[in-house]
DNA sequence: CGGTATCCTTAACGATACTG
DNA sequence: CAGTATCGTTAAGGATACCG
């Protein structure tokens, strides 16, 4: 049943979907984003806290990234002093399926990983 | 219903699933390498040619990176050039339903962009 | 608190030339 | 054909200091 003609036509559209994804999603940080904010609005330094590795600069540019982008939505209360928060957009939140498999597959590979201790 | 506490345990979780997984599968073009063995074996000149963008150098250190995780195998046939051809692992198989939402994801957004004229 | 500016180091990456 | 070696450039990222 297999063709490789068709093959090869959904494995270059599959590269393509794939390499646009990767536009927007890609760089080490913003899928970890999406997941900090999977249930609601946070605060620069709630994220901050949340992934831990991710620098003040990077999560600045990153999230300023993300806003052009339009997958997240930042906002700002102009009490004192300044609290500025992020959530996901309606469009944003489109990514959950990505994150769910992706997230799936990582604590399935931990496992893997620990169970042949590497 | 929601709770801020088992929010945050989620959360967590998620970014270290997210983490896990990213620690494989990051870089620019591990993605593209699965997608392009999507539909079976290939030869590196084949990879080379279905990932535009990708130079030797890069594909063969990720190749060589994906081998080490297991994710694909090696194979040479000896005869005269030599044939080296690549295919995705069982293991490495498990990563299509990441593709798939990746790849869903990028088309869809890949339409949002042409449609918003960007 | 939520950033920006500056400086610095390392990693990513490409181009080209070369090899078995 | 399937790479490796070498060189050079750009981008990623951290540390620190500073600002409204």
């Amino acid at each position: 049943m297999s063709n490789p003609e068709l093959d090869h036509i959904a494995c270059k559209g599959t590269i393509r979907a794939v390499h646009d994804a990767m536009d927007v999603l890609g760089g080490r940080w913003k899928m970890h984003i999406v997941a900090s904010l999977r249930y609601g609005e946070k605060r620069y330094s709630e994220i901050l806290k949340d992934i831990s590795g991710i620098s003040g600069k990077m999560l600045s540019r990153e999230l300023r990234d993300m806003e052009i982008n339009q997958l997240i939505e930042r906002s700002v209360k102009s009490t004192q002093p300044v609290v500025v928060s992020y959530e996901l957009t309606d469009y944003g939140k489109t990514i959950f399926p990505v994150i769910e498999s992706l997230a799936k597959w990582g604590s399935e590979h931990r496992q893997k990983i620990i169970h042949t201790e590497e």
